[in-house]
RNA sequence: GCCCAGGUAGCUCAGUUGGUAGAGCAUGCGACUGAAAAUCGCAGUGUCGGCGGUUCAAUUCCGUCCCUGGGCA
């Protein structure tokens, strides 16, 4: 029954494995599915993208031998893809049988697809792409603070809980009112079932020591260069896709880019993409840390779990 | 050895017509409902190269020494 969904549809006995970048999750994960019959799904909304194995540490060819992965570079980096994009990808992971006989579990380092996993996503609007352009574009010409103006002519409310200046959660309550006529609140306000049985589910986050943590992540940088992290930066220029896309902004794509371009040296690059990911992995400790309920379960780094088998 | 330009926050630098200083980046803390490796908020930091002098007061002016670049020998 591991794997399968429960009566109401949902995904039972999953295991969620979180925590900030270089800190052992897919190791982690890797192990949990050899000794439980797992099936490894991505949580991490950069691990989607192709082209980018090395510079997002996806699982090597080797680790993808070893128990099944799903959600993993499956998206071209042309696309951006979402959250909520995720979610259907996940649900539709569960109608093609794909988690079927084994333990789930999904690894990663993306908070709000833990959240959207274990709490479910209110259901919003489809946004026509025009709409959305338009906005971006007006985000772009106008600046933050005049879109918040506006927002506050349409739906004041919404405009009230945003900073001024946080250009892409405004943008987001602009597309949503001018698609449905509704506040982005309200359509907050209802929200969907979690795709996870969470009773059945285990929660685990790993809490590494942030100077440790430090130390793995140039490590991590260094072996990433080693192993031809440039050239990917070199291959995905190549794409000349719009900057603005999501793949475009993994960490160590645009220091490598300026590098490459003679824009930058490649040490100031390998210090900035470094800098870049101790911030990022930083934000993903806090997020962790302070949004997630007592129902994950902390763990040091490189400390072993014991989960029972189904 | 001489000449010139510098020595101010972890880094790059601004500044103070003399009243003990500030930006960007880094760093620390936080927010987070379909771009989340995104987006955004808050915060701290200095023997202003050393030692003397002038002055009520020197990081600022003067002297001297040290250090770093560049030039001349």
């Amino acid at each position: 029954m591991s794997g399968e969904m429960g009566e109401e549809g949902r995904i039972r006995n999953a295991i969620l494995i979180a925590g900030p970048t270089a800190s052992g999750k897919s190791k982690l994960a890797l192990e949990l599915a050899e000794k439980l019959g797992g099936a490894i799904v991505n949580a991490d909304s950069m691990q989607v993208y192709g082209v980018l194995d090395l510079l997002t540490a996806r699982p090597d060819a080797h680790d993808l031998r070893r128990a099944p992965h799903h959600l993993y570079g499956h998206v071209p980096p042309g696309n951006a893809y979402s959250t909520g994009a995720w979610l259907r990808d996940v649900a539709q992971l569960v109608e093609d049988g794909a988690l079927a006989g084994r333990r789930p579990i999904f690894v990663g380092g993306t908070g709000l697809y833990f959240r959207a996993l274990s709490e479910g996503l209110s259901q919003m609007p489809d946004i026509a792409p025009d709409i959305r352009e338009r906005w971006r574009g007006a985000l772009l010409e106008e600046g933050a603070p005049a879109l918040h103006g506006r927002l506050a002519q349409m739906d004041a409310a919404a405009a009230a809980r945003l900073n001024p200046r946080d250009g892409q959660r405004i943008l987001r309550a602009l597309e949503v009112y001018e698609a449905s006529g509704l506040s982005i609140l309200a359509w907050q306000g209802r929200r969907k079932a979690a795709p996870i049985e969470r009773a059945s589910a285990k929660f685990l986050v790993i809490e590494p020591d942030r100077e440790q943590l430090a130390i793995r992540i140039g490590e991590r940088f260094d072996a990433m260069l080693e192993r031809g992290a440039a050239d990917e930066a070199r291959a995905l220029s190549a794409l000349d896709l719009d900057p603005a896309l999501p793949a475009m902004k993994a960490i160590g794509v645009r220091e490598l880019q300026a590098a490459l371009a003679g824009e930058i040296s490649l040490a100031e690059a390998v210090e900035r993409a470094k800098a870049a990911t101790r911030q990022y992995a930083k934000r993903q400790s806090t997020w962790f840390r302070t949004q997630s309920g007592p129902e994950w379960k902390r763990l040091a780094l490189r400390e072993a779990v014991a989960i029972p088998p189904v």
